[in-house]
DNA sequence: ATGTCAATCGTGGATTGA
């Protein structure tokens, strides 16, 4: 089973990039973040005639999360954390497909540091972590994918130095980070690649991706019961190499399954 | 700051967020 991410940055924009990458790869779930679309301009159709069912949490401008699979019709389990009930962004949308809850975020950007939407991201990471605790609760395998906008640790950006009062670097934002991880949660790409510098977003700007000039920010949180089964993780860079790509790559990983017993 | 995108309002280009 192939569980994907990818921030598409507009999805009307890059629909035929997704498409194209779909196809491809042929995930059998896709958690997708920055729609930068309202709930009645989700291509809906398109995914579906590409053998895609969906599930989006949309939003005017920005934000804006959706799950997408290939097992059909899809269980949602939540839209939105708990928490700030003034909190309207669209950033974390749940279901349970194939017996694994997966849940799709899109965590602040924080930016600017210091200020007040460095502030949200703050309480948005601690409103998660509740949640995750809920979920760890659970006899199943649970998936908490997506956008962090989170660099763990120094091996996640080509250049920290340059990232010391970012919001992606603060230490504030990796400290709760590390308070996440400690429920019990395996970062599955930093566990399939220890020392590896890997990077999942390069910048438009002064050709980042040209020079690598990358950042890992796109992370695949894994429970006990689902880290057991984790056989690879893959960054598929080249499609961040495309025309009119998003600043994000596709990024996946593939989890064994149990055989189904035969029926009798 | 630099310089690159998309969405918006609303029809040209400034503004906002990333």
């Amino acid at each position: 089973m192939k569980i994907a991410s990818y921030n598409i940055n507009g999805i009307n924009a890059r629909l035929d990039n997704l498409l194209r990458w779909l196809a491809e790869a042929k995930p059998d779930v896709v958690c997708l973040q920055e729609l930068k679309a309202p709930d009645d301009r989700f291509p809906w159709k398109a995914l579906l005639a590409a053998g895609y069912h969906s599930i989006w949490h949309g939003q005017k401008s920005w934000n804006g999360v959706a799950i997408l699979s290939s097992y059909g019709e899809i269980q949602e389990t939540r839209r939105g954390l708990d928490g700030d009930p003034n909190d309207l962004h669209s950033r974390y949308i749940e279901a349970f497909i194939n017996g694994i809850v997966i849940g799709c975020l899109y965590l602040p950007n924080g930016n600017p540091f210091p200020g007040p939407k460095f502030d949200y991201k703050l309480k948005w990471i601690k409103r998660l972590t509740k949640h995750a605790k809920k979920l760890n609760g659970f006899d199943l395998p649970v998936a908490l994918v997506g956008d962090y906008n989170i660099m763990p640790t120094e091996l996640d950006t080509y250049k920290p130095e340059k990232y010391i009062d970012n919001a992606l670097f603060r230490p504030e934002a990796r400290k709760l980070w590390q308070i996440l991880l400690s429920q019990g949660w395996t970062d599955a790409f930093r566990k399939m690649y220890p020392e590896q510098r890997i990077y999942t977003f390069w910048d438009y700007l002064r050709n980042a991706y040209q020079r690598d000039a990358g950042l890992r920010l796109d992370h695949f949180l894994l429970n006990h019961k689902l880290a057991d089964k984790l056989q690879s993780a893959t960054v598929e860079k080249h499609v961040r190499g495309w025309a009119h790509s998003s600043d994000h790559a596709p990024v996946w990983i593939e989890i064994s399954e149990a055989r189904a017993p035969h029926p009798s």
